[in-house]
RNA sequence: GGGCGGUUAGCUCAGUCGGUAGAGCGCCACGCUUACACCGUGGAUGUCGGCGGUUCGAGCCCGUCACCGCCCA
């Protein structure tokens, strides 16, 4: 016999190692009903985890959502193949183990680049495991046997075959151009990996002289005074007619003593500080581009610590930037030339890696020429070939695309993938996969064999993950699984990574394979905290969920995930919730136990249009409904929908009322409607089992072996449930749905009128029709003198017996004859209270259906809903006051 | 500055076609009942952010304002 509260830790273990020892995940294989479908491939790849990094929130919910989908995809007898593996994460993974070599004493450069290099694979070989056990440990049902990392020797050699393809197609290339350089990373980074932040600054506004009247200044307003040091121009608007005399004229930069041009350009606001700036072409993006326009030179005056080079005057040298600020300045100022200085709010940025202020750096660097790609990845999605749920999103993603700028590949740090490009002894650059076919392009060029050096750069993270989806099936080699599984079905990921990732891989997916990677992508939020604040480790509001799932198992966390997980809205998590749906689970396993002890288990053969018990029909009904409403809830990724219907469903319609109502029939019923009960709700559990399988699938997998013996089966691989076939007995509803109602009125005069809970009273019926609602009270006489606890139901013909309680519902009056322990003044109160309702009700019908506006353009069955709501409520109106009068007379 | 999202019960949130506003948690009362106290039964709780408009009818559609959050520059 199971146990009266159910104990997650006890099972997860073995389902988990059970499902992995049946190969139930792995692709190539039909579950389900496979007579039912042609098993088609539904392909799902995975959001590559950082290799070192552990399981949080965002991933519990990520992944949990798309083992929903996989489940069930299996379940409908797809040949699933949930691609796993990992991300090799460039700078976050080398930075770790920098960590623990500055630890030691040591760093990468005493290491050297290859010890180096071996370290960081045997951290990987420590931890890289980690999150993978923890993805099983949350139930995740991939096909472990795929595994891949994006530093693997297959996926390597697509990065290398796509990186020299794009090069010699022109797309990718070397150019110096201004980069976010991160002068604590000592590495360039992308634009997205830059974010700005709002901070309190200062607006300096310095005088530069002018050349040929050096009593006569420009003023220039800058929040860096360090830069100026490499200014090369100052900008006018070319429409300020303050300035229009000075165009064309020189300045002499302070300090420096250098004249530089005085240019006309719309980039200076004239609305903005003087409406003169300082142009620094080697320090700044926008003066980057007004240099180009003007031909300016480009003085960089920083290292790449960001610190005063040999281009600075002597006495800067090595200060760094902050420091040469200060120094800049208070020169300025001794000279004269500090016009004032302004308190001034402005966007830093910041690496989001280090957290230091990253420069703009003029360097040389390798670019994508992303521009180009856009335009098809664009296109799939503008002619629906790509959708994305929810819809919203496309927007945020056609913004970004149509924007797009030159993607710095390059990055100066040694963990990745190393750039395959050789240059030559002058200089020339020689891209090839291999090093071999490098030196006899070089043989051909030299006419010798020469030395060659490697580039020591590696690529950006995102350049290896942006070819995921065909990596991992083995491109560039024509592998069958390519074949049968690209383009994937759905990827489910995070808004925070649409640009890093999702258009990257649409770029890379539709050069290389001429196909977008999906067909949808599935955007959900992120998890916050239950006051809705981002969960950070500084603010120490992370919730574990792997804590949570010690405490009340995968399923509930699982659970919790999918049902707030409501399109286009943050999750916020919280304890009470997972606490609740802990709950839910318990009480599905004791729907179990109830089910076990009455010998309600699957027949099998057993046909559900064979029942005739009004109650066995009716809850098939409810199922149907059930069945078809929550799998279009999930057909259209509305996640929430789907748990919270099977939680309505299993908790209120099978819990609190189906199995109430079985235990009636299964005690006193007739021997076939006790043995049709027994084996409906073996039935219908089983149905349950596997609606929520996708969602809940170790405490469903558990049940599914408790409830019979399933010769080896595995819920793992049942049907999804389908509603065709099934009766929808409209009678059976209505009737039963009415007794529903019936005995929660009486439940509630009870309650009103201090009946104690155990007394068995009796319970008096006077309908409108006698006829129809005597045959109904005569079959479900059982159920509801068992669910209203009455010790008989009869009907009433003639007047109700004195001082009886009553309601009316369907138009019934409900009758308690209560003379021994009514309270004559409360039941007076609560009936005035009724019909004052009631002719609040009946006054608002009437002045809609009295309007001829609402008669005229109406629709016919809200016309007809409303009149019958007004004729139901007078009758109760008349009921009641029937009532009211005869308790007057008491 | 541009864009997106949000504002509904004490809290967290659903609300699909415009037709008397729902759920979970929390709260109050009562607990007979051999599936379950991680439970059962009953109950209370709303200016659907403000204003204006469209409509027979608006939480929902349109306009506008306020506040909150996020993204981009």
């Amino acid at each position: 016999m199971l146990e009266t509260t159910y104990k997650p830790a006890d099972i997860e273990a073995k389902w988990y190692e059970t499902w992995e020892r049946a190969g139930a995940f792995a692709c190539g294989r039909r579950s389900g009903n496979a007579a039912r479908t042609d098993g088609a491939p539904f392909t799902i790849v995975i959001p590559p985890p950082n290799v070192t990094g552990s399981l949080h929130m965002g991933h519990a919910l990520n992944n949990t959502l798309q083992d929903i989908l996989v489940r069930q995809a299996r379940m409908t007898g797809h040949d699933v193949l949930w691609q796993p593996g990992t991300d090799h994460a460039g700078i976050a993974t080398q930075m770790v183990v920098e960590r623990q070599l500055d630890a030691e004493g040591q760093s990468r450069h005493s290491l050297g680049r290859a010890a180096f290099i071996d370290r960081v694979w045997t951290w990987k070989a420590q931890s890289g495991d980690t999150i993978i056990a923890q993805l099983r440990r949350l139930g995740a049902s991939c096909d472990w046997s795929r595994t891949r990392f994006t530093m693997d020797d297959g996926l390597s050699a697509a990065v290398r075959r796509v990186f020299v393809t794009l090069y010699r197609e022109g797309l990718i290339y070397r150019d110096k151009r201004l980069v976010n350089w991160d002068p604590l990373l000592q590495t360039a980074i992308s634009d997205l990996e830059v974010e700005q932040r709002e901070e309190p600054g200062k607006l300096w506004t310095f005088r530069y002289p002018l050349e040929e009247q050096p009593d006569r200044f420009v003023c220039v307003a800058t929040t860096r005074p360090e830069t100026m040091l490499g200014d090369t121009a100052v900008a006018v608007h070319p429409d300020d007619e303050r300035y229009a005399g000075l165009v064309g004229r020189r300045c002499i930069l302070p300090i420096v003593g250098r004249p530089i041009p005085i240019v006309a350009d719309s980039h200076a606001d004239p609305e903005k500080g003087t409406g003169a700036v300082k142009i620094t072409p080697a320090h700044d993006f926008n003066d980057f581009e007004v240099g180009r326009r003007h031909g300016l030179a480009m003085i960089n005056v920083l290292d790449a610590r960001a610190c005063m080079n040999e281009n600075a005057p002597e006495r800067f040298r090595g200060l760094d930037r902050y420091e040469a600020r200060d120094a800049i300045v208070a020169e300025l100022r001794a000279l004269g030339l500090l016009e004032r200085v302004e308190d001034h709010a402005m966007a830093l940025p910041y690496g989001d890696r280090s957290g230091v202020v990253v420069e703009p750096w003029l360097m040389d660097q390798w670019f994508v020429d992303a521009g180009t790609l856009a335009g098809p990845a664009i296109e799939a999605v503008e002619d629906g070939r790509t959708r994305f749920v929810p819809e919203q999103w496309t927007r945020t993603y056609y913004e970004w695309m149509r924007n797009i700028q030159p993607w710095c590949i390059s990055r100066q740090i040694w963990w990745g993938h190393q750039i395959p490009a050789w240059y030559g002894p002058d200089g020339a650059i020689f891209v090839a996969e291999t090093e071999a076919e490098a030196m006899a392009a070089a043989v051909e060029t030299y006419g010798k064999a020469v030395d060659l050096r490697r580039d020591e750069d590696v690529l950006d993270t995102w350049f290896s993950s942006a070819l995921w989806p065909f990596s991992t099936l083995g491109w560039p080699e024509p592998t069958p699984e390519l074949a049968r599984y690209y383009p994937t079905d759905v990827l489910v990921t995070g808004f925070d990574i649409i640009f890093f990732w999702v258009a990257r891989m649409m770029m890379m997916g539709l050069h290389f394979l001429d196909a977008a990677p999906f067909r949808t992508v599935y955007i959900h939020a992120l998890v916050r905290d239950e006051k809705g604040q981002k969960m950070s480790k500084s603010k120490g509001n992370v919730i574990d969920p792997l804590d949570l799932i010690d405490r009340y198992g995968a399923d509930a966390l699982r659970f919790t995930l999918t049902a707030l997980a409501v399109q286009g809205r943050d999750v916020k998590m919280s304890e009470s919730r997972v606490e609740g749906y802990r709950n839910f689970c318990t009480k599905l396993w004791n729907a179990a136990r109830f089910c076990r002890m009455n010998d309600a288990g699957p027949i099998a053969g057993f046909d559900p249009a064979t029942a005739l018990e009004p109650v066995n029909r009716w809850l098939i009904a409810k199922l149907a409904r059930t069945i078809e409403e929550v799998t279009a809830a999930l057909a259209a990724y509305r996640f929430n929908d789907y748990a919270n219907g099977l939680y309505h469903f299993v908790w209120a319609t099978f819990c609190d009322w189906y199995l109430e109502f079985a235990k009636p029939l299964l005690m006193g019923g007739s021997a076939a409607a006790q043995s049709e009960t027994r084996a409906v709700a073996g039935w219908a559990f089983d149905q349950i089992l596997c609606l929520l399988h996708p969602v809940v699938p170790f405490v469903t997998e558990e049940l599914y072996a408790q409830m019979a013996d399933r010769g080896g089966a595995v819920l793992v691989d049942e049907a999804w449930p389908v509603a065709i076939g099934l009766p929808i007995d409209a009678n059976a509803e209505a009737e039963i749905d009415a007794a529903v109602r019936l005995i929660a009125t009486v439940r509630t005069m009870r309650v009103d009128s201090n009946v104690p809970p155990g007394a068995r009273i009796p319970l008096l019926l006077r309908p409108n029709d006698g006829g129809a609602m005597a045959v109904q009270v005569d079959r479900d006489r059982a159920l509801i003198e068992s669910l209203a606890r009455v010790e008989s139901v009869q009907v009433l013909s003639g007047e109700p017996p004195k001082g009886s309680v009553q309601s009316v519902c369907d138009g019934t009056t409900i009758v308690l004859p209560l003379a021994e322990i009514i309270d004559v003044g409360a039941e007076k109160a609560r009936l005035k209270r009724e019909l004052g309702r009631l002719e609040d009700e009946i006054a608002r019908l009437n002045r809609k259906l009295a309007n001829p506006a609402f008669l005229a353009k109406a629709p016919a069955e809200v016309i007809a809903t409303d009149r019958g709501r007004l004729e139901a409520a007078a009758q109760a109106v008349t009921k009641l006051g029937e009532a009211a009068r005869r308790l007057a007379e008491l």
